[in-house]
DNA sequence: ATAAAAAATGACAGCGCTGTCAAATCTTGT
DNA sequence: ACAAGATTTGACAGCGCTGTCATTTTTTAT
């Protein structure tokens, strides 16, 4: 029924060994040979057992997806990335919802490691941004890629692909200012999170660039949710602020934050956009499950896992030796949120 | 390193085949040297090597999750509660994100598990639903467990986990009258979901038992969104309506139309739960990140997916033939959106 | 107690592949 | 043209387990 190996090798002419060799894309196989293998492969719709494989030799086709991560949406759409990836290169996805606060949570994921004998991990924040994990997790004899928050790799331990968040963050507060503001909030997420200061880093940048000067009043340390996206919008507009000095726009570090900071102006009768702009990040669903849509900025994240998931396996296949590192800059989607002062 | 069979047979002083025997709790093993070898194992904390398994025999030990839902945090509850079943019986879990409205998803799904070697699938809405594809599946050498929305199975053709989304509806809707509403406005989801029809079912049932007269001007046709949450609102409450017809309450067939509801009530100027009392259903993240809270209903999603790969591998293992039918029923959670008239 | 039937156990091949190592073939320099 | 070396290819064992079937042990019937 499904082709074996040996069946290929048949109707090719060569030795099973000379498929494996093919397969697994060996040195020592003459060129005319390797074609004639290829042919045949793609002739017999031929995929390599995979638990064979695992069986008989000592590399491992499974890679694993550590996560822990509050937000769902994310959580599937890097997992179908990093799934897709795998099905085409003829690996396993082992999917791990960890906790990364645990005190052990290292060694945890190292035990896993090496009992499920994993050939190479996708890490995503928070534990892509864990150093000290990160370290441990590479001594072993295990391929790591690293999606993370930032622009360059904050060392050469693994591959990265890295989500600019300053630059996108840039373009969206450059976005506030080409409609006229210069009075602009800032409510952050949580300051453990990588992507909170390199959007903050990207709103300053912005401010910069157009001489506007920064107003510390204006930025309200929060967390990724949307209660703090309430509480935040509620201290920038507040009635005990002179009208003059409240801002005329928020960057929120989120859709969930923004998504509080809309349902906050609209408890205080703060007409958006009319009377304030609010943007957000992620273009997450939130996003489009508010009134207006907020304008915010889209991470393909889906792309981005399967990327860094094809990364990985080259490495695992030793196709790659050196540390790529890649980068995705998230892009402007303006929605109702935003409008001309 | 790691036990194999060889070493449990040599320590417990019989052949592999023995071993082998109990570990597939297979009969024709004397109750003394299946002790024997239980306590071995334990001893060496062996587990059987997945890949050999798979290789060497005609069974399978690959559990498959096939999905097509747009609620990212409904699916990953669902992927950890069958992740965490799998694990504790020795099963690996595949992943399979499905686009159910395709034409052909039928035959792929069957390609997938013919090609995968699967043994059983764990079924959620809407492929849960779907009968003539739960029929086909069925037909192949694949075990089925199915979680839908209802209080008996729909037919015998697998084992169900049905969550009583009737009763729970029932309860909200007895909550809302206790509080001293009559005049209930339900905004339905979508009715092609199982899940809006018994809502339905019990919000009427519970009017009937209170024997309130059903209006059905109160009752509006939506589909799962924030968008139909925010229309149905709108005309429940349009001041094209007089004072006394509208709604005291709304029952909305989940968080998302609720927070929808929610929105609305605000650009209507209606004060929440004071003019007006609202309900969710499904206790997801949504419904504690509206002010005020929703009152909903919770279902433990990881745990009814736990306890259906159970009854799946149970199957799968021949340990029941029959087909075992389990509830659910979604218990109310009362939080700030409802109050006494 | 003994033969026949039933139950328990084990020997061994083989699942599809990789790793090792030996054999065959091709290059190169003279 | 030929030996020495380099490259390519293949034969075969074995990964850890299950399926088949033969063998041993236990039970049952006489």
């Amino acid at each position: 029924m499904k082709a074996t190996i040996t069946d290929v090798a048949k109707h090719a002419g060569v030795s099973i060994k000379t498929v494996s060799r093919v397969m697994n894309n060996e040195p020592s196989v003459r060129q005319v040979t390797r074609e004639k293998v290829q042919a045949t492969v793609k002739e017999l719709n031929y995929q390599p057992n995979l638990a064979a494989r695992n069986l008989a030799g000592t590399k491992s086709f499974s890679i694993a997806y550590v996560y822990d991560n509050p937000n769902a949406y994310y959580i599937i759409d890097m997992q179908e990335g990093i799934l897709s990836a795998c099905r085409q290169q003829g690996f396993e996805l082992l999917i791990n919802p960890c906790d990364s606060s645990k005190e052990n949570i290292t060694e945890e994921v190292i035990n896993m490691v090496k009992h499920a004998r994993i050939a190479g991990l996708v890490l995503t924040p928070p534990f892509s941004e864990m150093p000290e994990f990160v370290k441990r997790i590479t001594e072993l004899d295990v391929k790591v890629v690293r999606i993370m928050s930032g622009d360059v790799a904050p060392d050469d331990l693994s591959p990265c692909v890295m989500v600019n968040d300053r630059d996108a963050a840039q373009t969206i507060t450059q976005h506030l200012i080409d409609l006229g503001h210069k009075d602009i909030g800032f409510i952050a997420g949580g300051a453990e999170h990588m992507s909170t200061i390199e959007r903050y880093k990207g709103y300053r940048r912005a401010l910069k660039a157009n001489d506007i000067v920064f107003n510390k009043n204006l930025l309200i340390e929060g967390e990724y949710s949307f209660e703090a996206g309430v509480q935040g919008a509620k201290q920038l507009m507040s009635t005990d602020i002179p009208i003059g000095e409240r801002p005329t726009a928020i960057f929120s570090c989120n859709d969930e934050i923004a998504a509080g900071a809309l349902f906050a102006a609209r408890l205080m009768n703060i007409a958006i956009p009319e009377q304030l702009s609010i943007t957000g990040f992620e273009n997450s669903p939130f996003s489009r499950q508010t009134w207006p849509k907020l304008t915010t900025a889209d991470q393909p994240n889906r792309q981005i896992a399967e990327n860094a998931t094809n990364i990985l396996i080259a490495q695992v296949r030793k196709l790659q030796s050196k540390n790529v590192i890649d980068q995705y800059i998230p892009q402007l989607v303006v929605r109702g949120s935003t409008e001309k002062i």
